[in-house]
DNA sequence: CTTTCATTTCAAGTTCACTTGAAATATCAA
DNA sequence: TTGATATTTCAAGTGAACTTGAAATGAAAG
């Protein structure tokens, strides 16, 4: 991930409704959520949760797949993960500190 | 880390000015940078770049000292270390792939 | 075909982050 | 005290993100 999928993605998590929307999805689980169930869940019209899941869906951050009327959303671990690996290893390298406070060691 | 926390720690990183300034204080090292030194190096005016430097101050993410004439900033590894525990951990528990795709294991 | 449900799209309005340039503050030197 | 350097603060302007509510789209059911 390169700097401005970085600043893509940080700017897709940086709202209350969006980050609502994403913890909502991790706790769906695998089978994910329909559009309408997010919106009645972060507390949002069906307009608002469209604009956030849209901006989520462009930053990469959940995928989508319609089921007869309903959109279902799912939570795009793998981009999280790539923002994290990110910040770790790539814009906040050579720290140490930054890996000894959150619980995680290097693999390699 | 709490979502409020989180939240805001996301909005100042989500800003080219300011990822810019984190990775010059991330090559800076310890010693940490000069507000001028670090407006030159992100090609921003005097003043951008406090307010800039402001909101990752705000936010946590760089401490600053006086030295004479100078501010020198220093980043603050602590901040984003928490925002990275604040994803893998708590906003988005529970998905092995989160760990598997960024090369870290579980310390625990 | 019409209706109903689920969701998106559109247009208009509002708010907030950011930019700009000038003025203010702080520190040091002459 | 005067002047120079480093940085911040302030006020005004701009644009993008977000909200709102109505209209449009897509899919199923009667």
């Amino acid at each position: 991930m390169k700097d401005p999928e970085a600043l893509a993605t940080l700017s897709a998590l940086a709202n209350p409704a969006r980050l609502a929307t994403i913890r909502v999805l991790v706790s769906a689980g695998p089978g994910g959520l329909a559009a309408g169930a997010i919106a009645r869940d972060i507390g949002a019209s069906p307009s608002q949760a469209s604009f956030h899941l849209a901006a989520l869906s462009e930053a990469g951050l959940v995928t989508s797949t319609r089921h007869a009327r309903e959109i279902r959303y799912r939570i795009a671990y793998q981009r999280i993960g790539a923002l994290i690996d990110y910040l770790m290893n790539d814009c906040c390298a050579g720290d140490p500190a930054l890996r000894a406070c959150c619980g995680i060691d290097l693999r390699g």
